[in-house]
DNA sequence: CTGAAAGCGCTTACAG
DNA sequence: CTGAAAGCGCTTACAG
C-alpha cells in the first residue's frame, strides 16, 4: 500500500484538496456531511496528515525543545528534573506538541549551540529552559534567536516580565525550613547551598540569613554543587570542630537531596548521629530522603506540576503570544525522622 | 533580518540553489571553492537549512521515538530507564539525529497509540522499544505501520533475528548472582521477580532457578511488578515464618532497586537485621542501592552504555537497512554490605 | 561542474 | 461551499 496523501483522499472523495485540509483542520469552508466524509475516510484508513509538510507550510514545527544540562554520570540520579520532565512532557501530550530532548554536559556553551542549531533549522517552536543565572545570557541569546522561551525559576520583580516564566517565593521557603529548626531547638545551623551563580541559590541563602536572624540564629554558607561528594564534603568541613568555633552546628540545610545525602555519610563517616548529633533537612523531597536512614526531612516542591505550569506557559506563548509570569505555590515541609526532636 | 533560505544565498554567491544544496551536503557536483564559499557564508550567517523542508523533500524526519510506558507517579525513580535514556540520547545527538520522547502510563494501548500516530505522520524515522514481553504485539505492529525499530532486551534465538534488538544473557547474571549467595552460605532464598510477562524476567527465574538447583538450594519464587510497595509486600509474605516452614530464608534477590529497597524497610518492620538475618542482593545497581543502610549488593548493567549500543543499531539499521542483534556483556556484581558475611 | 525545473505533502488566499 | 493554484524551503534527477 503506497502511503496515503491528501490528494489521494481527495481523489477517492472527488473534492478538492482544499476541501480535505479544512476538514481535517476544522475550519469552515466545508459541509458538515462532507467534513464527516473525510474524517471518517481518514479514520477509516489510519492516515494522519505528513508532520513535515505540515510544518513547512504551516512554518511551525508542532516541537518544543528541552536541553538537560547535567553531568552526564549524574543524569537520571536527579529526581527533581526528571518530575519537572514527566510534567512536561504531560502537558505538551494534550496539546499535540512533541517534545524534543537533548542532554548536554554542564558546559553552557554546549547549550548555547544548540539553541542556535534549533532555532537557525526551525526545529523547535520554543524551548523551555531552567535555573536563572546571574548575568543570564539566555534570554538575550534566545530574543536574539528569534526563539520563543520560557524561563522555569525567574525572579519576582515588580515591573511587567520581560519574558514568560516562573517564580518561587524563596523568603516563604527558607522560613519554612528556618521556623521548623527554630522549633526544634536549633540556634547554630550550616546551609549547604548550590553555586551561587544561580539565581534562586542567591534567594535562597537571602531568606535563610533573614529569617534566622530575626530568631537569632546563626548561619554558616557554604557553596556546594549540587553533587552527592559536595554535600559529603561540606558536612565533613562544616562539622570539624576546629571549624566551628564556640557553640557546635547543631543543624545542616541542603540545597536538594543528593547533598542532603552525602550529608548523612559524612555524618557516619564522623561517628555523629542524626538527628540526636546533627539534624538535616533538604531541600527538594524524593525518594532518596524518604527512604535514607533515618529518613530525611525535606521541603517538597513538587516538581511534576511546576513542569505542568512551565509547559503551559510556553504553549500559551506559542498560541498567543502572551507573554507573563506564574508564581509557584510554597513548598510544603514532610517532617521525617531526621529533624526529630529527641 | 528576514530568515535566510537556500535560495537566498545562492542568489548573494551568485550560483543556484542545486549547487548550494550540493555543496552543504558534503555530495560532488560543485567545485572546491564554490563549496567553500558556501560554508563559509552559511557559518557568517548563522544558518542552517529547514529542518521540516528538509525532511519533507527527504522523506526522512531526522529524528527517532521513544516512548516510556510507566506509572506517572514512579517516572524519575527509575534509574535504570534514565541511564538509558542518557546513553541513547548521546549516541543520537552525535549522528545529529532528535530524540522525541513521550510517557505514557502502563496500559499498552496508549504505547501502540503514540507508534500509529508517529508512523502516520511521519514524525519518527524509526522508534526505541524495551521489555520485551511474552506474545509482544508490538513487532507485528510496527512491522505493520512500517516504522523501523530495535527491541532493547530480546531474547537469543538461534536463528537470524527477525528484527534488531539487544541481547543479555540471563543465565550468566543468574549464576553471578546465586554463586555470589551460595558462597556467603546461604541454602534457601527468596527471589522477587518483575512481572512474568516480561520475557527477561522469565529467563531470569529459570536461570534463577536452574542454577540454584546445581548448588542443592531452594529457591521460592515471587512475581511482582517493580515498585517499592511490591517489594516490601513480598518481603513481608516471604519471611512470615508461617510460609516458610522448615528452614529459614536467609536471603532475597529484588528484580530491581525499587523492590530491593521495599524489602530493606519490610526487614526493619519485621526487625529483622541485615545482612545478619536476611541478605539482599538487587539486579539493577544504582545511586539507591549504594545510599541505603546497609548499602546493597547489587548487578550493575550499564544502563548508558546499553542505551548507547541501543541507539546505534536503530541508526545503523535507518541508514543502511541491516538487521541485527547485539550481546550486552554481562554483569557485574558490586558486593556490598547487605550480603556480607557475617 | 552548473542551472532550470519538478517534486516532497501539506496550507491558504483567491476566484467562482 | 468548492476548486485551481501558489507557496513553504529544501533535494535531486535531468540537461547542458
Amino acid at each position: 500500500m503506497a502511503k496515503e496523501t491528501i490528494a489521494g483522499l481527495a481523489k477517492r472523495l472527488g473534492i478538492s484538496k482544499a476541501s480535505v485540509s479544512y476538514a481535517l483542520n476544522g475550519q469552515s469552508g466545508v459541509s458538515d456531511l462532507t467534513r464527516r466524509r473525510v474524517l471518517d475516510l481518514a479514520e477509516e484508513l489510519d492516515w494522519y496528515p505528513s508532520s513535515s509538510a505540515r510544518a513547512l507550510s504551516r512554518s511551525r514545527a508542532g516541537a518544543v525543545g528541552m536541553v538537560l544540562s547535567a553531568d552526564p554520570a549524574l543524569i537520571g540520579t536527579e529526581p527533581y528534573h526528571m518530575g519537572l520532565l514527566a510534567g512536561i512532557e504531560a502537558a505538551l501530550a494534550e496539546s499535540d506538541t512533541a517534545l524534543m530532548l537533548r542532554m548536554v554536559g554542564n558546559d553552557p556553551a554546549q547549550e548555547h549551540a544548540v539553541y542556535e542549531r534549533w532555532a537557525g533549522e526551525r526545529k523547535v517552536d520554543g524551548v523551555l529552559v531552567f535555573d536563572h543565572l546571574l548575568d543570564d545570557p539566555r534570554p538575550a541569546l534566545l530574543d536574539r534567536l528569534g526563539l520563543p522561551f520560557v524561563l522555569h525559576g525567574t525572579p519576582e520583580t515588580g515591573a511587567p516580565p520581560a519574558f514568560s516564566g516562573t517564580t518561587t517565593d524563596h523568603d516563604v521557603d527558607a522560613a519554612t525550613i528556618i521556623d521548623h529548626l527554630h522549633d526544634a531547638g536549633h540556634r547554630r545551623i550550616g546551609h549547604v547551598s548550590g553555586p551561587h551563580r544561580l539565581l534562586h541559590e542567591k534567594e535562597r541563602i537571602r531568606g535563610v540569613r533573614e529569617r534566622a536572624a530575626s530568631h537569632g540564629m546563626e548561619v554558616v554558607q557554604y557553596e556546594a554543587n549540587y553533587a552527592l561528594q559536595a554535600g559529603h564534603d561540606a558536612a565533613v568541613t562544616l562539622l570539624r570542630p576546629s571549624e566551628t568555633p564556640g557553640a557546635p552546628m547543631t543543624a545542616m540545610v541542603f540545597g536538594n537531596d543528593l547533598m542532603a545525602m552525602g550529608g548523612l555519610l559524612a555524618l557516619r563517616e564522623l561517628g555523629l548521629r542524626c538527628p540526636d548529633d546533627v539534624a538535616i533537612i533538604s531541600w527538594d523531597d524524593s525518594l532518596h530522603c524518604r527512604l535514607a536512614f533515618p529518613a530525611v526531612t525535606a521541603l517538597s516542591r513538587n516538581p511534576g506540576m511546576q513542569g505542568r505550569v512551565a509547559a503551559e506557559l510556553l504553549l500559551d506563548l506559542l498560541d498567543t503570544g502572551t507573554i507573563r509570569t506564574t508564581s509557584m505555590p510554597p513548598g510544603e515541609l514532610v517532617v521525617r525522622a531526621s529533624t526529630a526532636t529527641v
